[in-house]
DNA sequence: CCTTATATTGAGAATCAGTTGCAAACTTAT
DNA sequence: ATAAGTTTGCAACTGATTCTCAATATAAGG
């Protein structure tokens, strides 16, 4: 059994619920996925490996997953809800840039120290942490000197 | 004429666009709102100045007011849209505690120094950030322990 | 002060992501 | 095998957001 199989059927044990076989195809979508998803896109790669799992049984699972701690809320984007899976990913930073939309992702190990005593302070305990660095990139900063 | 309304104002004519009247009322609302607000908030604060404005030009408006960079989106919540005024703001965190819904802001200083660090290293050219941490606050750890 | 081309609006209809009720099917423990 | 509880697909529903459209307002040029 995958890693971050175990972990959600320690967590569904933790509510009294069961790791069926929908709930697996949706977890192995979810880790296929090497990018940010939506519930459609989630929907459709689950499809692609069985006809199986409805698209309530998707909506009713990523909630799971989300409080499971694999799975994290990422932003909205055409208005629709997106994630990504966390587990086994360190924190990361995106920082998008608003010329040419790249997104680029950083390790976040260096602001966590502070977020993490700030939290202790406020007595907050972090589940998530979701940080956005919109501007310019490089490419793009060249580009407007050359105009 | 305010600040923010001159530069929404020269927002639009870059778009050959009108500072209408509905368009004014809403843009005062937000920025008399102190807190985020959704779509419907801002409605009912423009309401209480004038009936001149339906809720079908508040979500036509509220995209202008985005890109002319007045206002930001925030944190998803209960199923809304959130936005929040930026202008003339200083930088913050976001605190949103997953169980009762709050959101408690603050100051963004101690992080911003490691943020530009890694930002020069990259050659980008910060324009703006945003940084949400999901948990628990304080008040619901409580409720927790005593169950 | 007219005319014309264009932008804007309110009202309500339409859409669409996400949620929910329900009855049938499954699981697990006894 | 049975009982108690969980899960699922389906279809109906909900409610926020978007769209359509006809009427109104605006700005520019005569």
């Amino acid at each position: 059994m995958q890693d971050h199989e175990l972990k959600f059927k320690d967590y569904l044990a933790t509510k009294g619920l069961k790791l069926t076989s929908p709930r697996k195809h949706i977890l192995d979508a979810v880790f296929d996925l090497h990018e940010h998803f939506n519930a459609e896109e989630l929907y459709n790669r689950v499809k692609s490996i069985t006809s199986d799992v409805s698209i309530a049984t998707i909506y009713r699972t990523i909630p799971l997953l989300v409080d499971a701690g694999l799975v994290q809320q990422a932003l909205r984007s055409s208005g629709r809800d997106r994630y990504e899976h966390i587990y086994g990913h360190p924190k990361h930073i995106h920082w998008l840039c608003k010329a040419c939309g790249a997104i680029v992702e950083t390790d976040l190990n260096t602001l966590m120290g502070a977020v993490r005593e700030q939290a202790s302070l406020m007595g907050f305990r972090v589940q998530e942490t979701e940080i956005s660095i919109m501007g310019l990139c490089w490419k793009c900063i060249d580009n407007e000197k050359q105009i």
